[in-house]
RNA sequence: GCGGCUGUAGCUCAGUGGAUAGAGCAGCAGACUUCGGAUCUGCGGGUCGGGAGUUCGAAUCUUCCCAGCCGCACCA
C-alpha cells in the first residue's frame, strides 16, 4: 500500500530567518536546520541573477562531491538549454554576476556548476555554539507538541521464546519512539502481545498429549518451545491435532476453567522471559494490552462492522468485502464462532483511536503482513472513519535462516549472551581500564546487536550470521561507541572545562571542516528518519560522524601545551562531537559509555 | 495465476534525477617513540539483474522481461 504522507512536518523544509551578521550564539529552541540560513543565502544569490522560481533553485542546489570544489553547487544544464550556451560558460558568467556577501565568501564556476564557498570559520562557530548551548536537545524540536503517536511494536507471539526474529520490530519500534519523542510528540508505546489464539490451543494440546510428567508450575519457556516444536512435527502426521488445538482455543475463549488455567500458565511463563529480554535491551512499554485484552471488545467490533454496513454473513462466517479496494475479503468470525487475528486487530485499532485520539498510529510489523494491514485499514475506512489514513504499517524484511516451527530458532538470549561475553573477553585481553565490566558488556554487547539491525534499511531481509554480528570492527555499534569513549577519554585527559568562547577560526584543517559539516547535518538526518520511519538514516549518519571524528583524531593532535588557543578550539569541537554522537546513539536506543 | 518487496564490488550494504557510483568485511601492504590500534592510510576489485523508453543528464523515473523472497478468506 502507499504509506500516508509525512506527518505534516514543516521541520525539514522550514527556513528559519537568516542569522544577522555577528549574531551571538544562535537561539533556536526548535533546533531545526541550524545552517539553513547558509543555503538560503546561496539560493537568494542565485535567484537574483537567474530567471527561476526559488523552489526550483532550492531543489537543484547540492553539495559538490569534494569540499575543495565548494560548499554548495548549482548545476547549470537546465539554463544551458534555455539560453543556448554551454553550461560551463553560463556557470562562469553567473559567478561573476552574483552578489558575494557574508556568509558567502566566494562564487566560482567549476565546469558546468556554479559553486559557492561559505565562511567556514563562521559556520563552524555557529554549529559548535549551537551544540554547546542545546546539548542533548541538539537536533530535537517541538513540531510534535500536542500530537500523539501510538506505536505498536515488538508485539511477539509469546507461545514461542524471544527469537532473534522478534528483535527487528522491537528495536525499530523503540527507535521510532525515541525519534518521535525527540521531535516533541507524545508517544504511546504499545506491546500488542500475541497472547491469544490457536497457538495457545496448540500448546495445550501438546501438554495434554506429551506433557504427562511435566511440572507445569515450573515449566520454562524452553519446555514450552519443545512442546511447540513437537506439536508441529506430530501434526504433520496427524492433522486431527490441528482440530484439537482449535477446539482448545475455543474453550479458552469460552472461559472453560481448565483451558483458562493452562493458558494463564503459559502466558505468565512467557511474559517473564520476555520481560527479562526487554530489560536487557532497555526497552519498555506504556501498554502491554495484548490480544487477550481485547477479548471483551471483539463482539462490539463485529457489531460495529455490521452497523456500519460493511460486514455480512456468508456461508456461516462473518466477513467484510473489500473488493472496492481491490483486496480480498477479510474474515471477522469463523464458522465455529471463534474470532481471528483481524478481529482482534480491528477491536484494538478502534479502542486505540477512542483511547488516544492519535495523530498517527504506527504498526511496526513484518512485511509478510502487508496485506493484513491493507485490509485492516481499508476496513476502518469503509466503516467511515476518516482517521483511516492516519494508520501506517511500518514494515520490515524478515531475518532468514531460521524456522521456529522446526526448532532452528536462534534465541535472542543466546545472541546477546555471546555478544556480551565477547565484550568481556576483549576488555580482559586488552586490559582496558573499565571498572564496571558487566555494565559495559551489556551496553556494548547489546549495542552491537541493536546497531546491526538498525543499520540496514528496514525493508531488506537479513541473513542471520554469527560471524558478522559478532564482528566489532568497521561499521558497527562498538565502532561508534568506541569513537565516543575515546573522545570522552580525551576530554578527561584535558581536565579543564570546555570553553564555549574558544576561537574556532583556528580550525582550518579539512578534517575539522568535514567533521563540523557532519555535526551540522544531524538535525536534518533526524527529520528524514522520522518522515520515512527509517532509523537506518540515523545510523548511517552516525557512522559518518564517527568516521569524520576518527579521521580528525588520527591526523591532528588536540591537546598541545605549546598552543593553548588551538587546544581550546579543538576541545570544543571534540566536546560537540561527543555530544552529538551520544544524542544519535540515544535515538537508536544505544548507550554511550565513557569508557569501554 | 494475481499482487507486493528485493536485485549495486567476492561478501554485507550506502547512494536528494546531476560532477570520477561510495563504505565496511574479507585479502594484501602500511601508520605518528606523546591524546585509547574496537583506530587510521593505501592497493586490488563494478555489464548498478537485462532490454526499451522519458530527460541536456538515469543506479535513481516509466515500461517489459529475468531471478530470489513474501502474500493471496475459517493460522497469527
Amino acid at each position: 500500500m502507499t504509506p500516508p504522507g509525512p506527518l505534516g512536518y514543516n521541520h525539514c523544509s522550514a527556513r528559519p530567518t537568516p542569522v544577522p551578521l555577528g549574531a551571538e550564539p544562535i537561539e533556536d529552541p526548535g533546533g531545526a536546520d541550524a545552517m539553513s540560513s547558509y543555503l538560503d543565502q546561496v539560493v537568494d544569490a542565485i535567484a537574483a541573477v537567474v530567471e527561476l522560481p526559488r523552489e526550483e533553485i532550492m531543489e537543484a542546489v547540492q553539495p559538490p562531491p569534494s569540499p575543495d570544489m565548494g560548499d554548495y553547487g548549482f548545476p547549470c544544464f537546465q539554463l544551458a538549454k534555455a539560453l543556448r550556451r554551454s553550461p560551463a560558460q553560463i556557470a562562469s558568467e553567473l559567478a561573476s554576476q552574483v552578489q558575494v556577501r557574508p556568509p558567502i565568501r566566494e562564487a566560482r564556476g567549476v565546469g558546468p556548476y556554479l559553486n559557492f564557498f561559505v565562511d567556514r570559520p563562521r559556520f563552524i562557530a555557529e554549529v559548535l555554539g549551537r551544540v554547546h548551548s542545546l546539548g542533548t536537545q541538539f537536533g530535537a524540536s517541538d513540531e510534535g507538541a500536542g500530537k500523539t503517536v501510538v506505536i505498536d511494536y515488538s508485539s511477539p507471539n509469546i507461545a514461542k521464546p524471544f527469537g532473534i526474529g522478534h528483535l527487528r520490530s522491537t528495536v525499530i519500534g523503540h527507535s521510532l519512539y525515541q525519534l518521535f519523542r525527540f521531535l516533541g510528540y507524545r508517544v504511546v508505546r504499545v506491546n500488542h502481545l500475541g497472547d491469544w489464539g490457536t497457538q495457545f490451543g496448540k500448546l495445550i494440546t501438546a501438554v495434554k498429549h506429551w506433557g504427562g510428567g511435566m511440572d507445569l508450575a515450573s515449566a520454562t519457556v524452553e519446555d514450552q518451545y519443545r512442546l511447540y516444536v513437537r506439536f508441529h512435527k506430530e501434526a504433520e502426521a496427524d492433522p486431527s491435532l490441528e482440530d484439537e488445538a482449535r477446539a482448545w482455543h475455543r474453550r479458552v475463549e469460552e472461559h472453560d476453567p481448565e483451558a483458562r488455567a493452562l493458558w494463564q500458565m503459559f502466558r505468565d511463563a512467557s511474559l517473564a522471559d520476555f520481560r527479562r529480554m526487554y530489560d536487557l535491551l532497555g526497552v519498555d512499554f506504556d501498554s502491554w494490552a495484548g490480544e487477550s485484552f481485547y477479548e471483551d471488545l471483539l463482539d462490539d467490533a463485529v457489531r460495529l462492522a455490521f452497523e456500519t454496513g460493511v460486514a455480512r454473513e456468508d456461508q456461516g462466517v462473518i466477513l467484510v468485502d473489500l473488493s472496492e479496494y481491490d483486496l480480498p475479503p477479510c474474515l471477522l468470525r469463523k464458522s465455529d464462532g471463534a474470532t481471528l487475528y483481524a478481529t482482534r486487530d480491528l477491536a484494538a485499532l478502534l479502542y486505540r483511536y477512542r483511547t488516544y485520539q492519535f495523530h498517527r498510529v504506527i504498526y511496526v510489523v513484518g512485511a509478510p503482513q502487508n496485506l493484513h494491514f491493507q485490509q485492516l485499514f481499508a476496513m476502518v475506512r469503509k466503516m467511515g472513519f476518516d482517521w483511516a489514513d492516519r494508520c501506517v504499517h511500518v514494515n520490515f524484511g524478515h531475518i532468514r535462516g531460521m524456522k521456529s516451527r522446526e526448532g532452528s530458532l536462534v534465541l535472542l538470549e543466546d545472541v546477546l549472551g555471546r555478544s556480551m561475553q565477547l565484550v568481556r573477553d576483549i576488555i580482559r585481553e586488552r586490559q582496558l581500564d573499565v571498572d564496571n565490566v558487566d555494565e559495559v558488556a551489556r551496553q556494548v554487547g547489546v549495542g552491537a546487536i541493536v546497531f546491526a539491525d538498525l543499520s540496514r534499511r528496514r525493508i531488506k531481509d537479513i541473513e542471520f550470521n554469527w560471524d558478522e554480528i559478532l564482528n566489532f570492527e568497521g561499521e558497527t555499534g562498538p565502532y561508534v561507541q568506541y569513537t565516543h569513549a575515546r573522545l570522552c577519554s580525551l576530554l578527561r585527559k584535558y581536565g579543564e572545562p570546555v570553553d564555549p568562547s574558544a576561537d574556532v577560526s583556528l580550525l582550518g584543517e579539512p578534517e575539522e571542516w568535514q567533521l563540523a559539516r557532519t555535526l551540522e547535518a544531524f538535525p536534518s538526518a533526524v527529520c528524514r528518519a522520522a518522515e520515512q520511519y527509517e532509523p537506518s538514516i540515523v545510523s548511517s549518519h552516525l557512522l559518518e560522524m564517527a568516521a569524520a571524528s576518527n579521521q580528525f583524531y588520527q591526523r591532528h593532535r588536540v591537546i598541545d601545551p605549546a598552543n593553548p588557543a588551538l587546544t581550546r578550539a579543538r576541545v570544543l569541537l571534540v566536546d560537540a562531537t561527543r555530544r552529538v554522537i551520544a544524542n544519535a546513539l540515544g535515538l537508536l536506543n544505544m548507550a554511550a559509555p565513557e569508557r569501554m
